[in-house]
DNA sequence: ATTATTTATTGTATTTATTACACGAATCCA
DNA sequence: TGGATTCGTGTAATAAATACAATAAATAAT
């Protein structure tokens, strides 16, 4: 029970799952490994926990030496913590997903990443450790998580139509909804503030667009509102 | 991002929320520590994760050293990793939950506790470290897993009433709930056995027992079937 | 200019699930 | 034998989920 017998045999790290939307498609961010080991593999990005750093703050460090992006959503999925996980050390992991909108970021691979690269979620590579696992892991987080709180409008642009939150949904849970059914109920909740413009230059009759009520939904959640689409 | 400077200067550890139910209470098992740090203090049973031990494995070990139980309901919680919640180093650590069958379990103490001791859920003493963050972040978990999973059930003898279940339900969830109602949906789901026999030496007319159907609750989900309370 | 193409918007009837609610039955104990 | 206690049960009213199709508004093609 000497706390000090383990101190310099092990570490942590952690890796993230950023997921973005765009075209229809959920995309997931991965990097292109320019350092040992497993170098030249897409992976997660990912890196170990400084000692002077919270391990919240360490997730929002790798995100933004990514994408420059802070004030993103994020939220810890699960530890990942198997002797044998990592090539070159004991090394457990705490996997952290991100929602980013895509419009926002830009691209700034950092120091033990090539490159950095968008991945459509139903066509990624293989990936080295356990990242497959914890992708499918995040992937499923994410199908309950969206299900219970307001997250999806965290991958779409400020403004956005009910289509596009109905596609975003349908991409997510892999199922199809029905239009007016979703409509209906989605509105109900009035989560939802009408801007009063609509679509520009579309070839077909433009939607309206809509912004997600933030302070409504912190005001409704007080009084023990439960969101559930 | 050489993965060799850290080895000697941080550490993990599993806290284990252990949760146990009796007399219409719901009980979590604490540890009085003989140990430094906060040595004569009530916490979380825990330890260091070994170095030739899976993460899960270490739970487990935990547990079993503690209570003598295997094949026990165990779930992981959460990670805890802020800077400074270790007084001796920097710890992190990841917190697990269990659900045992109080009747099942005999008490076999560690070398690290001088005792360890059921505390009701709604009385427990000042907890050292983050301990009381984790186990309230372990209750808020049973609460929305065991509307979902029919994970109540680990918490009650293999055979049980429906006024047990019922207790049960209320005690985690803090809530009260229609008899009628509740007996109706849950008889609805087909999971429960009715074994034919009812309580005896009770003061009153005494109830059906019942088990829980584990395997057709397996196939069910194999269907798409979701179980929610 | 007319027509074709595409996507947006809207309501109702049916089915299913949730809620609210009270009294006789079976056992032990005094 | 009467009192105390918990068990077991059904129905009516309300709310939520589902299934379903025709018209509107824009651009593109002719």
């Amino acid at each position: 029970m000497d706390i000090h017998k383990q101190f310099f045999k092990s570490a942590f790290s952690v890796d993230s799952v950023i997921f973005g939307y765009d075209q229809g498609d959920l995309k997931v961010l991965l990097i292109y490994r320019g350092a040992k080991p497993y170098i030249g593999t897409w992976a997660l990005p990912g890196d170990l926990v400084k000692l002077d750093e919270d391990l919240d703050d360490s997730a929002r460090r790798i995100l933004f030496d990514l994408t420059g992006l802070s004030n993103v959503f994020m939220d810890q999925i699960h530890t990942f913590g198997k002797v044998d996980r990592h090539p070159l050390g004991r090394v457990i992991t705490v996997a952290y997903f991100s929602l980013v909108k895509i419009i926002d970021y830009k691209l700034n691979p950092s120091s033990w990443a090539k490159e950095a690269k968008w991945h459509s979620i139903v066509n990624t590579p293989n990936l080295p450790f356990d990242h497959t696992e914890i992708l499918n892991y995040a992937k499923n987080k994410l199908k309950e998580r969206v299900r219970h709180q307001p997250i999806g409008f965290e991958l779409l642009p400020k403004e956005f139509t009910l289509s596009d939150i109905q596609n975003l949904y349908e991409s997510v849970l892999e199922i199809n909804l029905d239009k007016r059914n979703f409509r209906k109920k989605l509105l109900a909740m009035s989560l939802l503030i009408d801007t009063g413009y609509f679509q520009i230059s579309v070839a077909h009759r433009p939607a309206r667009l809509y912004r997600f009520d933030k302070k409504k939904y912190k005001s409704l959640i007080q009084q023990g509102f439960s969101f559930e689409l």
